[in-house]
DNA sequence: GCAGAAGTTTGATCTGGATCAATGCGTGCG
DNA sequence: CGCACGCATTGATCCAGATCAAACTTCTGC
């Protein structure tokens, strides 16, 4: 565990290796990934007071961490840097909307199938053409905790999209892309109906 | 409808009067309301080249626009508004990130219930102590968007909370909160288990 | 290499909320 | 006034995904 939820805000972070999980739980213990941070992405917003999320390292990470005051003092002397900030925090934001979707009204399957897609866009930015091998670093419970959905119910799509020919799962959590169109129309939602 | 998801960005709004809706939807009509704006908060974040919703007004509603040519000469001038643009995109950050909790991991009770308590405290700013009187401005199809619910479950979930004793809800669309430690308790969650 | 633990898959059954189908009920309009 | 149209409620039934319950597989440490 990295900060926790509720805990005075005192650095920001920055990942420069691994893979991080930002969770929000309830007191009776349901809980909700509400994003995942690749290297190259920053958590933990200097705008609150408090940590608004619980971050957990999903692999052995490498963190560059600022202090706020350390920010502050850069911010005073690199104006261009809120900009850039702000920019980021858009793009999170952006991100978050784009989950509210997949959770208020998508299927299990269309759930799963974005997830892949783009967390292997996300890991890849190096490659520019769509990836054919993704490596999923964490464990199915969070997959199902990112998703909403139940850790069953994830293993269950992942064993329909393979009884249909349209992944493989290798060992250590990699996912090989057999259909990629297939997979992408499933992402994109159904065919729209003519209207 | 205001503006319209992937049309070109050219302003900014803050809301002064009315309420607005920010919609996400698919090509086969699945619509999700990704937020409401009541008076004092802005949408249409100037961080992209496009609009990455629509938003629709939800009653008459009075806008300030900015353009966002004006905004960049504005930004220049008062170099302390960009640190408040950044404040109030986390705060809507950190909505979007409640949302996604209550998407993935609350009942349709929970739900609607949180929404009429988070609802009935923004709208009221100007007063401070909780209110017990709500009016919704929204139709039934909106709160279900939101919530990731259908109209009907809407329906059920507030006709069982006026059965209990609860709520009652009056001519339109106003809600009075009978009952307000117990909605209270059914927002935060079911109470901790001991462990 | 083996024992145990942790994580994953698969199967059987259940259920919360969706869907399908009327029925009510204000509100504006002819 | 009445009637029609858009919303809202209520009821009956269905089903996607949850829950409960075993196996099975993969890692880990000794």
């Amino acid at each position: 565990m990295i900060i926790c939820e509720g805990e005075p805000a005192t650095s920001i972070f920055n990942v420069t290796q691994g893979v991080v999980k930002l969770v929000r739980s309830s007191s009776d213990g349901r809980t909700q990934i509400v994003g995942f941070r690749v290297p190259g992405e920053f958590f933990a917003t200097p705008a609150f007071e408090r940590y608004t999320v619980t971050a957990v390292a999903v692999t052995d990470v490498q963190l560059c961490r600022f202090s706020r005051s350390r920010l502050a003092g850069l911010l005073r002397e690199y104006p261009d840097l809120l900009a850039r900030l702000f920019e980021m925090s858009s793009a999170q934001l952006l991100a978050s909307e784009d989950q509210v979707f997949l959770l208020g009204r998508r299927t299990a399957r269309e759930k799963v199938v974005t997830f892949l897609l783009d967390f292997s866009s996300r890991t890849l930015l190096g490659r520019p053409e769509p990836q054919r091998l993704v490596h999923l670093p964490m464990a199915r419970v969070d997959i199902a905790d990112f998703l909403g959905l139940t850790i069953e119910t994830v293993s269950r799509v992942l064993s329909s999209l393979v009884r249909e020919g349209l992944i493989t799962v290798g060992i250590s959590r990699s996912v090989r892309f057999v259909d990629l169109p297939a997979l992408m129309s499933i992402a994109g939602g159904p065919e729209p109906v003519i209207r």
